[in-house]
DNA sequence: GTGAAGCTATCTATCACTAGGTAGGTTAAA
DNA sequence: TTTAACCTACCTAGTGATAGATAGCTTCAC
């Protein structure tokens, strides 16, 4: 079998990935997508029957490439420190360079007219974060697994909210301010 | 002139607000507004012509009663970390108790899509907070401008982070968890 | 081999519905 | 008599979704 065997379902949720970072869930419609693939809106419906399947998809897909990039936290060749410090870049990356926030803050904040599948997606990422976060943590300061997550949550709420304040603002500068507490504490 | 001359153009932002504030800028349209409100929605067209008028208008007014509830940070007479934890159980008791986002995160989600006057009032919001926060940061830990200012990013980035943490994930004491640091440090 | 059958991916055309917005008429108070 | 506030009735544009047709590729019995 060749690579590009399911082309135009990729090129789909390429395009419903864009759209949905860009302009939420209810910014990306079959008629959009089709333009940008070169089909028409009702073969897109063939590859992904309801709006909720494409959804859920691009979530899917999103979640499995992101779990794919994380390393083993407690791998004891890798450096905690710089693992930390990745997944600030990876994040930064995406909510300043690319001037958007990150496809979940945007979902997160459709999350009342997601269906139940994309919905249950997102909380499963979010879990997928916190869960790595806190064995890095756990490493990171030695601490229990209880403070290793308060100091996750914390960690995420800096992050996630940083985007808010850059997008709101468009103050590009505010996401390093935000996050130099934990670059100082943490990383180098 | 009697308190309720403008009950219906209240009536209506009030609506239009409770709307936003559930499904973001999306969500709010002449129609549902108006089947709260009582009216038609050619009615609603007659108090706020477009989508944009009626959008700024209940920024304008949440910008100022949020204002209005801010006491002088320099106010000797008051004391500044109950200041401090009064911004931070106002937050908490919109996202968590009403189970909801902030408008302002809210309406950060759906920035590309907002007309130019809500965006300007958008960011003109946060500007408020920023200056505000950076004052009593000032004051609580006698920093200068520079630092207080940086203390006052990471902690609205925590702020709101907190908020997308908890709408996410359903895990409301995600929320204190997020705020033990700043709740440690500088109240009580 | 060859033809029948079926599959894949697309099309055209249309459905029922909702969006924001408008034109023009009605009502009631000042 | 004017005007503020509301109405009915409508428009255009866009939404997700479906039905039915078609061109091209496989597969497989004969």
């Amino acid at each position: 079998m060749t690579v590009e065997k399911n082309d135009t379902k990729n090129k789909i949720q390429d395009a419903a990935e864009r759209l949905i970072i860009q302009g939420g869930y209810g910014a990306f419609s079959f008629r959009d997508i089709a333009e940008e693939v070169g089909i028409k809106s009702a073969s897109v419906h063939y590859h992904y029957p309801t709006k909720g399947d494409l959804g859920s998809a691009v979530m899917t897909r999103y979640i499995n490439e992101f779990s794919a990039q994380l390393p083993n936290p407690n791998d004891e060749s890798l450096d905690p420190n710089a693992m930390l410090e990745g997944f600030i870049n990876g994040f930064k990356a995406k909510i300043v360079d690319h001037q958007n926030m990150s496809l979940c803050t945007m979902l997160t904040a459709d999350k009342h007219i997601l269906p139940d599948e994309v919905s249950a997606a997102l909380a499963a990422f979010y879990n997928v974060k916190i869960e790595w976060l806190t064995l890095l943590f756990m490493r990171l300061a030695s601490l229990q697994e209880v403070q290793a997550k308060t100091q996750t949550i914390q960690f995420l709420a800096t992050l996630h909210g940083a985007s808010v304040l850059v997008q709101a603002t468009g103050n590009a500068e505010f996401f390093e301010r935000a996050l130099s507490y934990w670059r100082m504490v943490y990383v180098k």
